[in-house]
DNA sequence: AAAACAATTTTGATTAATCAAAGTTGACGC
DNA sequence: GCGTCAACTTTGATTAATCAAAATTGTTTT
């Protein structure tokens, strides 16, 4: 059985890698993400290797197996089931639950995590917006857009919030950009780096380009309505 | 922050003492409980004296200090209001609920619990019957007996299993013998160390005195009804 | 009291995960 | 084509949890 820790890299490492691709992870990209010292890393990778859970390169990266692809899905949806069942069900705060999950995937059995998702009726995406894996290890990739991306006049609806620390999710929340959300661009200026944008309930406001590209939305339609 | 094997440890030295009495707990029942070798139950002993969770005696053995018992109170709290919630919400096996707290309990954040207890609408107790220590960390004692105790003629109501086997609960709930659930005493015999029960959907049923010794009661009636 | 025994502690080792700091390496600039 | 530098790997050490096997101790038994 994997450790927590083995759980996690692998994990980190199926996220840093670009969808559809087979390019490397770097050491220098899992240690960031992992918060750990890079040669912690170089020996995690080892292992993993060993544990036939990864490919490793030196001094190229890390690519996961399908062992280690299979078991990365599995954590995922482990993580974005529980997410979703501690906001419908427990009511916890939307922004906090990202932190709970990170906690409670590695406890959660399979025969557990499938009463979860039979109670919630199986659904396709979490809290964020970030589609569930099936328990056969499928993902379904909607077609999104970054929102730094928008042009002034397209009408989008939000679709998935990429990054998950507690504070960005609360700006969020608190601002009603949460994935169901409709929202039209209103102007972009590529000098300032800003995006503004006009919210279904009448408010205006302005966001950086960092933030904007961490928003993921479908388009609506191409002119203004 | 406590490890979760710490907090295994507190938990089994808090359910080994005698309850109310301030003896000490002998490092070989602990190593039996924790299925460790008594080498290791020695370390770890010394360990916790040192965190300030227990007074360690050598060769005599070990007794939880205040910030022991209130550990151990939380953990119990945790894993009682886990089960329950898998028991009555997720509908999980009653017989195996057990198993999954175990793992549940330590990675279930003090935020969480109270949600979850707000949803259970704070039960007294979970499906086994133990007692739920309050979030304050006391817990209600009720005046049980064991069944193994009682003698022909009472009128009993099941009030709590001790032992958390998935095969031995399995059987008591394949024979309705859960908590809540009333029977009367038949007949005993203590040579042949069984105990005839007769419940209330008609069945008859024989137990041994070991068994009966794990199933406490409430006692209805002192004769016949 | 000495021997025997059972429980406990010690000792020496192992595995997993980590760090800091020293050593390598490969690519990029000049 | 050679030096520099950032990225990566190695090395040596640490902490937590564990084991097997040897040493100790306290209590029975004879």
């Amino acid at each position: 059985m994997a450790t927590t820790t083995v759980e996690n890299y692998v994990k980190r490492i199926y996220l840093l890698a670009e969808p559809e691709t087979d390019a490397f992870v770097s050491p220098g990209a899992l240690a960031a993400e992992m918060s750990v010292s890079p040669g912690t890393v170089t020996t995690m990778l080892k292992g993993l290797a060993k544990a036939g859970l990864a490919e490793y390169e030196p001094r190229t990266g890390v690519r996961l197996t399908a062992g280690g692809e299979t078991l990365a899905l599995r954590m995922l949806r482990k993580h974005r089931l529980v997410e979703m069942f501690l906001v419908s069900v427990l009511k916890l705060d939307w922004a906090e639950i990202n932190e709970e999950a990170e906690l409670l995937e590695h406890a959660v059995s399979d025969r557990l995590l499938e009463k979860i998702d039979a109670f919630l009726g199986s659904p396709a995406h979490d809290p964020h917006g970030d589609p569930i894996p099936t328990a056969g290890g499928k993902i379904v990739r909607r077609n999104l857009v970054r929102l730094a991306g928008c042009e002034p006049g397209k009408r989008v609806r939000i679709a998935c919030i990429r990054r998950q620390d507690a504070p960005f999710l609360r700006y969020i929340l608190d601002n009603g950009l949460t994935p169901g959300e409709y929202a039209r661009v209103v102007a972009t200026d590529t000098e300032a780096d800003v995006l503004r944008l006009s919210l279904a309930n009448g408010t205006e406001l302005t966001l950086g380009g960092k933030a904007a590209a961490e928003i993921e939305v479908e388009v609506i339609s191409g002119k203004r309505a």
